[in-house]
DNA sequence: CCCGAGGTCGCCCTCTGCTGGTGATTA
DNA sequence: ATAATCACCAGCAGAGGGCGACCTCGGG
């Protein structure tokens, strides 16, 4: 038997395949016969011509199955039945042929090699369940129903594709339920006796009852409103639930839970996520599943690549409305979280926590790097540690000191290090050596007898720019004293170190546990004391409380800071960057960074005791000399 | 007509990881 | 003094989980 059939657009062509799986179908409009599925299928993919498949004659049935133009297809698909009607396809048609897992195949329309045809591939979910899918989308998809190997009915949404032309739209939906072939014979045979199809559609229904109820759903008609908020709905159904909503009703509760829920819909998806973790829809490319279709399709995208939700302001387009509104916080400035320690502001919730995590919570584990024992504060950043320091690098890299090379950076600095302690520069007109370029550079102008630094003042020139100052400074500044050092044991002041260390080991007048006084000469800089953030917020004070422990650091009144460094801040690298000064243990420094400025009202003088250059403090108003363990107790302010 | 099942859209959340600016440290 | 280095940090995007609300349809 043949007969031909004009096919809606939505109706997919089929062709046989073999006498095994032969079951009852019927096209829409009520063609009806055996045949055998095959998994080919005709879509419009071209978006400018109209789906044109109803210019595509159907050849149904004989024993040995349907077959469809054009001839050399039925090579092409290995059937060996005979070709009943050859028609040719119109332009912007292609043919697909869908695989056992869902992947599409496109069969050349000239070639009509299956080896050589263009493979897709989209998305394929599977449920156990679909017998309702494929009662409801009849409208909308094309179905191609395959009972190969396994039986499997394979839908596809064609619907969007047809419209617009993107194969990314595409879903297909795929049970592997042997029972569903059963159900479809049903409903085809349903369809034989007679159907109600929508016209605006095309939709069709086994009762006119249906077609009514459907036809209400393409009007406004609402008449069940709420009378809290006004809305309406069609169904008093739905009204309900709208009410459960205001009203904190949920009747569903959760059977492995205390959760409850509006409708028995939100329970079904519930345990899916939290107790069975059923995930019936399945990405056909990976290993991804999940319980909503919908997040399949997110999903999907980011296989294609699609970003349908384009930013107004700039080019980013995002793949999801959510992480749309979330750039668009970059143009507006909204933060919207805010810490609640220190107030700041921050766009995501994520910084926010972090933020409060690494700033005001104590006890954080810290990441360890396995290669080098580096403690990093976060997880991402020791991964960007690890591509740094520890990635392979196919160019070696070549040590700066001698002939060694690697390939890894971390081995490169180690290596680095070990000629840290080497004199690597060497004259090469006397037996001098040195560890650094710039000393040699100083050096060897000893035998050039270059001297580049000259004194502005007078005719006086240097080969280092120091001698130059400190000339500068002891020649031809007035308000110039000298730095002195302090013996800890006797308070005595030396202008050289080297001579205070050598009274020392001598001195017998132990009084104060080795403690050092550098009275410094530096020039004040904003950041010379490089206290922690917090104490930089307590030397600002006006009260500077002398701590008598002197294991603590002293912070002076009016600028003059002492700081007692006994021990010195433990290094480690969570602290690192935020070591406080480096400093020899037992020195007690004196900066005197204000200390020039208020020095003529200040309580504590600095005279000049012989002429030996040594320094003593003294008290302006006592005329008592201070000592060591006088600031120390705070009996000299 | 009602109810249950399932579908759809949208919102918000978390986790993750990359990026570039910054300051402390080192060479 | 200077440049290089690197951990710290906030900003930001990718991906996915979970749920609220509403809609449609099949079937009793």
């Amino acid at each position: 038997m043949m007969e031909s059939e004009i096919l809606p657009h939505e109706t997919t062509v089929f062709l046989t395949k073999s006498e095994e799986d032969i079951m009852e179908y019927s096209v829409e409009r009520g063609v009806s016969d055996k045949m055998h599925i095959i998994t080919l299928q005709v879509v419009n993919m071209d978006e400018h011509i109209q789906p044109s498949l109803t210019e595509v004659n159907l050849v149904t049935m004989h024993q040995q199955g349907i077959e469809m133009i054009p001839t050399g297809l039925r090579q092409a698909l290995g059937s060996e039945s005979e070709i009943m009607h050859t028609l040719p396809l119109p332009e912007g048609v292609q043919i697909f042929k869908v695989g056992p897992n869902g992947e599409m195949q496109s069969i050349e329309r000239v070639e009509l090699d299956a080896a050589t045809a263009e493979a897709g591939h989209i998305g394929t979910m599977v449920d156990q369940d679909h017998g309702h899918l494929a009662k409801k989308e009849r409208s909308s998809l094309q179905y191609n129903i395959q009972t190969g190997t396994n039986s499997d009915l394979t839908i596809c949404d064609c619907r969007d594709r047809q419209l617009e032309g993107r194969r990314a739209d595409v879903t297909v939906e795929k049970c592997i339920d042997p029972a569903i072939t059963t159900r479809l014979n049903k409903i085809k045979k349903k369809d034989i006796r007679k159907t109600f199809q929508c016209k605006l559609c095309s939709y069709t229904f086994p009762q006119r009852s249906n077609l009514d109820r459907h036809m209400r759903s393409h009007t406004d008609e609402r008449p069940h409103k709420c009378h809290l908020c006004e809305k309406a709905f069609r169904t008093i159904t739905l009204l309900q639930n709208h009410i459960n909503t205001h009203t904190g009703t949920r009747p569903h509760k959760c059977p492995d839970c205390a959760m409850a829920f509006v409708t028995s819909g939100e329970v079904v998806r519930h345990r899916r996520y939290k107790h069975t973790h059923e995930k019936p829809f399945k990405c056909s490319i990976c290993d991804y599943a999940s319980v909503e279709v919908s997040k399949l399709k997110r999903h999907i995208r980011s296989h294609t690549g699609e970003r349908p939700f384009p930013c107004t302001f700039c080019s980013y387009a995002s793949r999801d409305t959510y992480k749309l509104k979330r750039h668009m916080r970059t143009h507006s400035g909204e933060k919207p979280y805010k810490c609640h320690v220190c107030q700041a502001n921050f766009t995501q919730s994520g910084t926010m926590k972090m933020h409060i995590r690494q700033k005001h919570t104590d006890n954080v584990p810290k990441y360890h790097c396995p290669h080098c024992g580096a403690i990093i504060a976060r997880k991402s950043d020791l991964g960007v540690h690890l591509r740094k320091q520890h990635s392979y690098t196919s160019s070696s890299m070549k040590c700066r000191y001698c002939e060694a090379t690697f390939h890894e950076r971390y081995a490169l600095i180690q290596h680095q290090k070990t000629h840290r302690h080497e004199k690597r520069f060497k004259c090469d007109q006397c037996d001098y050596a040195c560890k650094q370029k710039r000393h040699m550079i100083m050096h060897k102008r000893i035998h050039t007898g270059e001297k580049p630094f000259s004194c502005p003042q007078c005719d006086k020139r240097f080969r280092q720019k120091q001698l130059l100052d400190f000339h500068f400074k002891k020649h031809h500044n007035p308000s110039f004293i000298p730095e002195a050092y302090v013996c800890s044991r006797c308070c005595k002041s030396f202008t050289r170190k080297n001579v205070m260390k050598k009274h020392a080991e001598k001195c017998e007048n132990i009084t104060v546990q080795d403690v050092n006084i550098k009275i410094m000469m530096k020039k004040r800089k904003d950041k010379t004391m490089k206290l922690e953030p917090k104490k930089k917020v307590e030397a600002k004070g006006e009260e500077f409380p002398v701590q008598q422990k002197t294991e603590q650091s002293i912070e002076t009144a009016k600028g003059l800071h002492i700081k007692n460094d006994i021990t010195s801040p433990t290094k480690t690298n969570a602290t690192k960057r935020k070591k406080v000064v480096k400093r020899k243990p037992g020195d007690l420094k004196l900066e005197r960074q204000e200390f020039a400025g208020s020095i003529s009202n200040h309580p504590i003088q600095i005279i000049r005791v012989e002429s030996n250059k040594e320094l003593a403090l003294v008290n302006s108003q006592s005329k008592e000399e201070i000592t060591p363990e006088m600031i120390l107790n705070g009996m000299a302010l």
